[in-house]
DNA sequence: AGTCGCCTGGTA
DNA sequence: TACCAGGCGACT
């Protein structure tokens, strides 16, 4: 699932080649995932690209952003000459663009930018750059990782809260960018249980916690995401975070860190793997 | 704070 | 063939 690391991962390709190219054409294949006016980006080029948590920022040269939320399967794919021969990976569906493609940019210099996502979840938006902190997405966006989320501000996070923390970290109002995968492998490197109330935790669990966050960001980031699913970076590459995975998706594997067995269980209507000898 | 709906491919 | 995957907004 597209998280900060591999939103960051797609961010740093898109950084690399992307920038400084023109929107020649939009085409436009499922309305419901583009949102705006494409008139307002054809003949805008590339100025930079941000992030805000899990979402992308293509910031053009005349005051409009196109917004990018990959949701659960979106991927952004960047083609031209150069790159051409480059495997893509199976993930993309095939050939560019192809029946998992709703959205195609023509750029300049014979390139391509193709938004595909299986289960259109994810949306592309343009929007006036004076108003994108008008978006609620981006508005209500907790604080992050690496940025402005220093360990004071998340122990008075949790200190109020009594839901269980795995779904605190999950909670993008809280702290921005955590999902699924690096919920569940921080909670192991923590060795705390995911189901905990977040204000019970004592002041060492949460120290170990945001560092073991940290770590587990800082390894997604380092293997280039995780593809066990639909991620593919802005060549169509794969991450290898997958094999790496400390609790996610290892139901009734044996624990790497004691006799115990990886068990499966539902934490605020989501998937959740833990260790329930060593995570307490 | 908890549940549902949006979607569709893959799997039991 | 029913069910599961999960980010996030809407709703209760």
């Amino acid at each position: 699932m597209p998280e900060l690391p591999e939103v960051e991962t797609l961010r740093l390709g898109l950084q690399k080649y992307l920038v400084g190219h023109k929107i020649l054409d939009v085409k436009v294949n499922v309305s419901k995932i583009f949102q705006g006016s494409a008139k307002d980006i054809i003949g805008a080029k590339v100025k930079e690209i941000k992030r805000v948590g899990k979402g992308l920022i293509i910031e053009l040269d005349n005051g409009f952003d196109l917004v990018i939320h990959l949701k659960l399967t979106g991927q952004v794919i960047y083609r031209d000459k150069k790159t051409a021969d480059l495997k893509l990976s199976d993930k993309a569906g095939g050939q560019l663009p192809n029946k998992f493609t709703h959205v195609t940019f023509a750029l300049d210099s014979d390139a391509f930018l193709f938004y595909n996502d299986v289960r259109r979840f994810g949306w592309v938006k343009v929007i006036k750059d004076s108003k994108l902190s008008e978006l609620p997405f981006f508005k209500e966006m907790g604080p992050e990782p690496f940025k402005d989320l220093t360990l004071e501000k998340f122990e008075d996070i949790i200190s109020k809260s009594l839901i269980a923390i795995k779904v605190l970290l999950m909670d993008q109002k809280r702290i921005g960018g955590i999902g699924n995968i690096y919920a569940n492998d921080a909670l192991f490197l923590a060795g705390i249980d995911p189901r905990r109330k977040a204000k019970e935790l004592s002041p060492d669990e949460a120290k170990k916690l945001y560092e073991a966050v940290l770590e587990v960001l800082k390894n997604g980031l380092k293997y280039g995401g995780a593809s066990d699913v639909d991620f593919i970076n802005v060549l169509g590459q794969e991450g290898k975070y997958q094999d790496y995975f400390l609790a996610y998706g290892k139901n009734q594997k044996k624990c790497s860190r004691c006799s115990g067995t990886i068990e499966k269980i539902m934490v605020g209507g989501r998937g959740t793997y833990f260790c329930p000898a060593c995570q307490r």
